[in-house]
Formats: structure tokens, sequence, C-alpha cells
DNA sequence: CTAAGATGTTACCTGCGGTAACTAGGAGTC
DNA sequence: GACTCCTAGTTACCGCAGGTAACATCTTAG
């Protein structure tokens, strides 16, 4: 039967994708982001055409890189999301699910909120330098993407919003995960203080504590 | 004097300079991020070393690029963020103002979040591989940080926080920073609403919205 | 007139992403 | 067994980017 042959094929070029993206991701891991094919076919034992034949270009590696850890943190993000709790409960525990993550593993989370880099793959010279303006947009990474249009369904599905519930749920989507990801990268960065008080002061300004505060004494301006 | 001397050739340093600057600007515009040098080179109608030697590398061309259009975006919004006027109006003007900038000019906006790129400039091939997982963070733009910074003094400024103000403050201003840049980001990709429409529902979110609405009829898990 | 110092050039090095052309080693068919 | 085909693998190269060294030139001070 030529379907056991190529299952085994199939089976083969499957199995050396992972070993290949395993390489990929000890690279990733010890260099961050901006790690050369070069780098990660010397760390698989192998030479660069191959990782192009298996890829495509560095472009796919690091999509299919990036899916692997991006799919692996969704999945922390909905159990956390889907805990059976209080709404504040669950909204904490998903930011700190997510803080928890980047904390552990800083360079894996670099590399997945890289965008593309470069974005002029079949750039010909042509006469007509009429692009300037459009083309842009969806220069942030896949991951905050992702996130955000996951957020935005849950908050659709769960939540009465009235009417311009659904406009309302995504842009909170995406605006939640912005200030989640800001905030933790900025955290990351300075360790202002810990990762409970960070939780904390984040869930405080989603439940309104911004509109609620009152003015200072001595508020210049009104 | 060596004073006049000095100064004139200072004030001619720094005419070319802000020439090389404009023409790099010009460069930009036309090819988003990740113009080359030989093209901005070729744009300001010298060669490469020239570059080189007024700003170093291609970060600190970059980085002196990016201060300008950093500095201008971030006086607008002080100013919209000192119209007198009640809290919430000038929370929804600093979301607008954001807005509109990066809609008016959406490659220099890409330019601005890009982070630096490269990290590793001194790379010697020594034998010790140690350096694995600190090193990391401010692998945000600096345009994000710079907001985030500036708009959690003005938080602690004006709002009584109580204990734990300067905190709350500092990541209030991080984190809303990052909501705003994140939204902004996702709608100027798929303009699924006017800009109005995004400001009001932002400016909800953060007036407690999330924490006020109700549970959806059938919505599962408790 | 000469020497210094900035301004500018050509020509080069390194390293990257990406590709073309060639070489084993099996499976299948006659 | 010889002939083919397909796949994994190689070396060697191209083009282009960032970055630099060494040379040429003009201006200005002494």
């Amino acid at each position: 039967m030529d379907t056991t042959q190529r299952t085994d094929q199939e089976r083969s070029a499957d199995r050396r994708r992972r070993e290949l993206l395993e390489a990929a991701d000890r690279v990733v891991l010890r260099d961050g982001p901006g790690a050369s094919m070069n780098a990660i076919a010397a760390e698989a034992g192998i030479t660069k055409p191959i990782l192009y034949r298996h890829f495509g270009d560095k472009g796919g590696l690091y999509a299919a890189l990036g899916q692997r850890h991006t799919d692996a943190l969704l999945d922390s993000l909905r159990a956390a999301l889907d805990a059976p709790a209080e709404r504040r409960e669950r909204v904490e525990a998903t930011l700190d699910t997510y803080l928890a993550a980047i904390e552990a593993r800083p360079q894996v989370y670099r590399f997945l909120m890289h965008p593309a880099e470069g974005a002029h793959p079949g750039d010909q010279p042509g006469e007509q330098p009429a692009d300037q303006g459009f083309d842009v947009g969806k220069h942030s990474a896949p991951l905050l993407r992702r996130m955000g249009e996951e957020l935005g369904k849950v908050i659709e599905e769960r939540l009465d919003l009235g009417p311009d519930s659904q406009r309302l749920a995504r842009v909170w989507g995406h605006g939640i995960v912005g200030m989640m990801h800001a905030a933790g990268d900025w955290w990351l960065g300075e360790r202002p203080c810990t990762r409970q008080e960070l939780v904390r002061s984040l869930a405080d300004l989603l439940w309104g504590r911004l509109a609620a505060a009152g003015d200072k004494v001595g508020s210049p301006g009104f």
C-alpha cells in the first residue's frame, strides 16, 4: 500500500519538522529574537537550505515557532478566564497568568512580540512612488492580535453590553490586552513592584477607580 | 575669538544634522521603517559615512529621528490633557489626539513603535553562554515608555488615589497607554468603526463599564 | 605658505536571508 | 541487478544590509 508509505514519509517529515522547531526554540531561548537561520541550522545539526525547504522562509519558521507558544499561552489564559469564580477574580487570575508566563520566559515573550520585521519582500524598483500611506496596519505581533480577538469574543459571549455590544467587546478585548501587554513589558523591565501588586492595580483600573477617584487638593487647571 | 568660530562650526553642524534628519524623515515617510542608510544618504544627496559620522550608527539616527516625532506627539497629548474641561472630556480628547495622529501619518507611527532591532552589538564569541534570562526588558518602543511615564506623572499629580498612589499612577499610566496603542493599532488595520466610536468605547472601558455590566442571560460557567 | 580639521568620497569587510546546483541513499519497477 | 524517482543533505554562491578604513578636498588659522 502506498498509504502506509506516504504515512511513513509524512510522519518522518513531521518528526523532522518538530525536531527543527525544538532546535529553533532552544536557539531563540538562548539568543533572543533575531536568532539567525545559520545559528538555528547549526543547533539542529544541519544546514540552512533544509530549514528553507521545511518552512519556506524565515517568516515561516518564526510563524510556526510563534504559533506553538501562542497556542500554549492562549490555552492557559482561557483556563484562567473560564475558572468558576467571580468576575473580578477571573480577571485577576487571567492577568496573573499572563504576567507569570512572560516572567518565566522573557526571551520567548520578546520573540513573540516582535512583528514580522521586513515588509517589502517583493519590492521591485518600479518608478511609481505612489504607495504613500496605505498598506500599513497589522504592525503588531500576531500574539497580541489573537489575544485581543479571543478576549473580545469572550467578553461578547458573557457580558450584556446593550446595543453596540459587538463593537464594544472587540474594542475592549484589544484594549485590555494592550493594557496588560504594555504594563507587563514595563514591569518586566523595571520591576517596580510585585506581580500581585501589579495585578491588583490593573484590575482596579479596569474596575473604574480612575473615574471614581477624587481630584487632588491643589489640582491645577479647573 | 574662537568662541565665534566654534559657534559657527556648531551651527553649521547643527544645520547639517537637521537637514539630514529631514531627509531621513522623508525616506521613512516613503519607505516605512526599515529604510536603509543608503537610501537616506541618497535622499540627502550624500553618502553613508557622513551619516555615521553624525549619528554614530543606525540606532543613533533612528533615536534622533524618533525623538523629534515623539516630542511633537507628546506636546499635543499634553495640550489635550491640560485642557480646561471635565475629566472624561479630557480623557476623550487625549485619546482622540493620539488616534488622529497615528491616523494622519501611519508610516511615522509604525516607525516610532519599532524597537531597536538588533540586540547584540558587541557580541564577542566568548565561551560563556551564561546569559540566559536576564538582560531582557525594555523591548517596547521608547515612545510607549515615555508616554506611559508622562501619563503616570500627570495622574499622580492630579488624582487623589490614597496610599500607593505612586505605584498605582505609574501602572495606570503604562496600562492606559498600552490600551490606547493596541486598540489604535488594531483599529488602524481593520477600521471597524469611526474614531469617535473607538474613543467613546475606550473611555467607557476606563470608566468602569466592564465592572458594571451584567452577566448575559445564558452565561456559561457560573 | 603651510598645517589642521571638518566634509566628502570610493572601496571594502562582515554577516544575513535566500537560492541554485550538485551528491548520497533508499524504494519501486522492469 | 540496472534504471529511475524522490527525499534529505551538501557546498558554493548572490544581493543587500550595516559599518569602516583610507584617501581626497575645501576652508580657515597661524
